[in-house]
DNA sequence: ACTATGCTACGAAAGTTTTCGTATAAGGTG
DNA sequence: CACCTTATACGAAAACTTTCGTAGCATAGT
């Protein structure tokens, strides 16, 4: 019987697709560099990832030049979604509230995210809060 | 080449936690039935999952009473935590504040649930903040 | 006690992810 | 050009997850 299938990125994929948020665009070296230093892992083992990422959307290359550079194929925002619906539906039975709480209590945040939450706090509670 | 090894639980493996999590304890018929309403998945597969989840760990079982019951190893709170830390890493660059603000953006959260966050952020705005 | 029904264990197949080795191609250098 | 280094493609093994069939055990009715 058939799986039901996800789009949502792998474990390694998400290592990937990290480093190349971060900058624009790289090179598998540059790609395996950057994973090298918190992850060990071959380098052709990183470049066949970005193959099959490329083969199912993730990653787009420009093979004109040498070495070939890939990028994200779609935004940091748009995937991140995707990992926190998935997260949300399938351990926090649907509840983001719940799932901000355990982020924010698990790790120590910014003064300028924090901030940012309450902003967002506030216009989520003015909607149909108060009147 | 072995894997590097997680204790996280598998995606499936999520799915029968959380049933275990609202009920204190069930039974695989009883998880079956709880997921049967959402995901299609057989019986002997749920039974299967269940066999292996304890074989980790993960899950505790009454084998004294017929038919035997099960409960999570772990609370839904230390599980989550484990969860929301490998996201934070893998797809988040360990930015908590990033998660949150995704995870209220995406979907409607309760009033309650978003004063709790308030009061979750008025402490640590509060530490080390304001002298 | 016998039988139908539900429960449990087990094994194995199919699907997916991760890991590299090896071979071939491309680019640069003396 | 011949050679060395770096890049790319490919194939396949190994690890892990998901799926269920089948066989044997237990229990409850009759």
């Amino acid at each position: 019987m058939p799986r039901k299938k996800s789009n949502k990125p792998t474990d390694s994929e998400c290592l990937i697709l990290h480093v190349l948020w971060e900058r624009r665009s790289a090179t598998v070296r540059e790609v395996f560099d950057a994973l090298s230093e918190e992850h060990e892992m071959g380098y052709t083992t990183v470049l066949k990832f970005m193959q099959i990422m490329t083969g199912k959307g993730l990653l787009e290359r420009d093979a004109t030049v040498r070495p070939q550079v890939y990028r994200a194929a779609h935004t940091k925002q748009k995937t991140q979604k995707t990992l926190v619906n998935d997260l949300l539906d399938r351990a926090f039975g649907g509840s983001p509230g719940t799932l901000a709480l355990q982020a924010l209590s698990t790790r120590r945040s910014s003064p300028e995210e924090l901030r940012e939450i309450r902003v967002l706090l506030d216009k989520l509670e003015g909607n149909g809060g108060t009147p």
